[in-house]
RNA sequence: CCGCCCUUAGCUCAGACUGGUAGAGCAGUCGACUGUAGAUCGACUUGUCCCCCGUUCAAAUCGGGGAGGGCGGACCA
């Protein structure tokens, strides 16, 4: 593969590049360039982190060296999301839903590397390097890069500004050529690549956020609005049943963005292709092989939404029966990692 | 260290002055209408009124103590 074909493979299926022309530039001038993902233990996953994990197996195939942070001090530090206590837990947890996210998608868990945050957070020349860009940055940039990604509130404690310039860090005491995260990430990487000399600021691949099945953005504090890694086929079918998804339209249509962003490109890797089945009286049953198809016939009214919803509905589960079964096959990792939830 | 304010449904809050079986909006659940969902109607549900003690026939409401949160003052060789 060429530079040019190694760009398109890593761009593919993203919101935004920053920008393809250092991307392409750092392919051209070195073997591996580094890429890196940050996540924070808090919450459980669901199937919009899948789709963000997705790219990791073509990051792997375009030649990259990918890296996965767990950022165990991030999730605390984040308004306190998960006690000190249980970062062991939850990362232990995120690190296995990560690899089984991988390996569903068609990469190998092995080709990545897994690095904990307080394995080089808590000393020299990381904390060093902190206390410069702590005396160094004003409160309101901090606010504004990390708004995006920081639990807002009335009183928000120092953590989230702290949280912020780590995060800004983590790019350079891991080396990375390349940050790569959701699109509410961009603040921070901006401050990134504000903070730090050209030779060290890092390029940047933002995953789009897909939309929640209630319409509107996915919620963490709405169980309806997100299918889950760990939801049995029979509740991912209630709740794609339940999803808000208006006839012939794209927008804010979360069952559509589940397709194009995680199924078809899941179902590309494996070589099978989405079969709705509809009763006789409508036409009967329809087969596409790519997301574009599926979206023409949406689009034009010939897929109704009811039709639709049953035949999305087992292919999001089949996408993510192997990293449901990965999990629920070891029930101590969740239990520990959520005891509220799992006692 | 001192002073003041706040704590009521999943969320935002009203009710407290003047004690009498705890409310609204949003959210949620269920029906109707759609070949899905939403929207729109219709119905329904929701409580350790932060905790303890006291006064009273009766306390979310009054008094005392405590916890958590917020704001301000003072100190600053």
């Amino acid at each position: 593969m060429n530079a040019r074909d190694r760009t398109d493979l890593i761009t593919r299926y993203t919101e935004e590049t920053v920008t393809e022309e250092e991307i392409e530039t750092l392919l051209e001038e070195r073997e591996d360039p580094h890429a890196y993902i940050g996540y924070a233990p808090t919450g459980e996953m669901h199937i919009g982190h899948f789709t963000t994990m997705r790219k990791l197996a073509d990051f792997v195939a375009a030649g990259l060296e990918v890296t996965v942070l767990v950022a165990d001090l991030h999730a605390h530090l984040d308004d306190e999301k998960s006690p000190f206590e249980l970062l062991e837990a939850r990362s232990t947890y995120y690190e296995e839903a990560i690899r089984g996210m991988i390996e569903a998608a068609g990469g190998d868990p092995d080709d990545v590397e897994f690095v904990r945050g307080t394995d080089y957070q808590l000393e020299e020349p990381y904390t060093l390097e902190l206390y410069r860009l702590i005396a160094d940055t004003t409160i309101s940039r901090a606010k504004r890069a990390g708004s995006e990604v920081v639990r807002q509130s009335d009183n928000p404690k120092l953590g989230g500004l702290v949280y912020t310039l780590m995060q800004s860090l983590d790019v350079l005491a891991l080396d990375a050529d390349i940050a790569y995260g959701g699109i509410d990430q961009r603040g921070i990487y901006m401050l990134s690549r504000e903070l730090f000399d050209d030779d060290e600021k890092p390029a940047c691949v933002f995953a789009p956020l897909l939309s929640g099945l209630t319409g509107g953005k996915m919620s963490a504090s709405d169980a309806t609005s997100k299918v889950n890694l760990t939801d049995s086929p029979d509740q991912v079918d209630e709740k794609i049943q339940g999803a808000y998804c208006p006839q012939g339209e794209v927008e804010d249509n979360g069952v559509l963005e589940y397709l194009e962003y995680l199924v078809f490109p899941v179902f590309d890797e494996r070589g099978e292709v989405l079969t709705v089945e509809r009763p006789e009286e409508y036409g009967g049953n329809l087969v596409y092989e790519t997301y574009d198809e599926l979206e023409t016939d949406y689009v034009s009214g010939e897929l109704h939404p009811a039709d639709l919803k049953p035949g999305a509905a087992a292919a999001i589960s089949e996408v993510i029966d192997p990293v449901r079964e990965r999990l629920t096959s070891q029930p101590d990792l969740l239990a520990d990692a959520y005891p509220d939830t799992y006692d």
